[in-house]
DNA sequence: CGATAGATTGAGAGTTTTCAACCGATGTGG
DNA sequence: CCACATCGGTTGAAAACTCTCAATCTATCG
């Protein structure tokens, strides 16, 4: 929906491209227009006073990124970092305002996405307190790997993403294991059955 | 900014009256148009599979809610519950629409104020896995004593907000009183230094 | 082939919750 | 206006979960 709105406006956007491991923005910046991913993978970080990392949101293809602050009228409070090499288009704050007031829709589509990551980040606030780290790790390998299974997700990225630490990630995932349900890989790994995972999650 | 818009535009909702813990809506439940607030405390609770209570947000007077179900066109991911009574007006899905079609800014409005709640909810996310109970604890203090001097919020309401449970509420409002810091008062308390007690969060 | 980043495993430590018992405040009906 | 019921608050001790730390191993890349 939004997609097809901003694929026919990309006269207006510039097209930037981004090598692993590029911050795209930092946490701190002044909100810089919007991003809309032609393609890569980018990961939304949030680093606390004390150093710890959480992996908020993951964006990719078609997708875009920087809109909460845009809206908001707020610096960043987290930090986009390319996982993988990516090709961003990025259209400007003034011109994003031309766009939306020229076409209302782009805004409702736009605040439409709020509102849907506002629901996601809230169960995860819930399920954060209420879950067991095992269970949240099992979800996050599920999530993670559905949305990109070519990906070589990192033990560390997905404790960030569960809210955990990289070491338990090893320990469930041996666990998975040892039950069949999935299969390491090097460094990656397969999933034979996502469904029977959450299953197993207390089973660990 | 909302408030002027929606003060202008009163004619277009009707007014309801709730009494204390009267819910307004329900968990699961379809949208159901726009509400705004005459005077009342009203709290967001999400309930988990398992029973788990958090309280995601809080709403007061001059504020909206039922945004975010609204807007994303989803069902409501938590219970909009009246911690005092309360007086609200109520605009149906069609008026809102007609009223954000004939005033585009409203519709900004509302996603600035769904940009900055999931800010809120995302620094709550990392706060839960980087930061003490106690801290968090206090944190919670603070800010729902800050927002709401009045009302007085129960150690379970505040282990809600706070990610945590009413004993260890107990036990850190203990030490804060130890400290100088509050006043218990029988079931409610008094704050004497916001300040210092963040500061105090570890040494409890 | 060596260097480095990432993964694995085990044991120990610490924080926080859970459970249980008891206390105090508040409000209602007789 | 008192008595009692109920709801919320308090405290202590034990248990559980998860993390931390350290040592070792393996994959990947120049």
């Amino acid at each position: 929906m939004l997609l097809e709105l901003l694929k026919k406006e990309l006269s207006y956007f510039t097209e930037r491209q981004y090598k692993r491991n590029q911050i795209i923005y930092n946490e701190g910046d002044a909100p810089d227009g919007l991003y809309f991913i032609e393609s890569g993978i980018i990961g939304l970080f949030h680093v606390s006073e004390s150093g710890h990392e959480t992996l908020l949101r993951v964006f990719s293809k078609n997708y875009i990124f920087g809109h909460r602050s845009l809206i908001a009228q707020e610096n960043y409070h987290a930090s986009s970092i390319c996982l993988t090499p990516s090709r961003i288009y990025h259209i400007s704050s003034s011109k994003f305002k031309e766009l939306y007031t020229r076409n209302p829709e782009v805004l409702f589509e736009i605040s439409k996405i709020l509102a849907k990551e506002l629901r996601a980040s809230e169960l995860r606030l819930s399920g954060l307190q209420d879950k067991s780290a095992n269970r949240r790790i099992v979800e996050s390998l599920v999530y993670l790997k559905l949305k990109h299974p070519n990906y070589t997700w990192t033990r560390k990225e997905i404790a960030e993403f569960a809210g955990s630490t990289f070491e338990s990630v090893v320990r469930v995932m041996t666990g998975l294991q040892d039950l069949g349900l999935i299969e390491k890989k090097g460094r990656d790994f397969q999933v034979f059955d996502f469904e029977k995972m959450i299953d197993h999650s207390t089973t660990l």
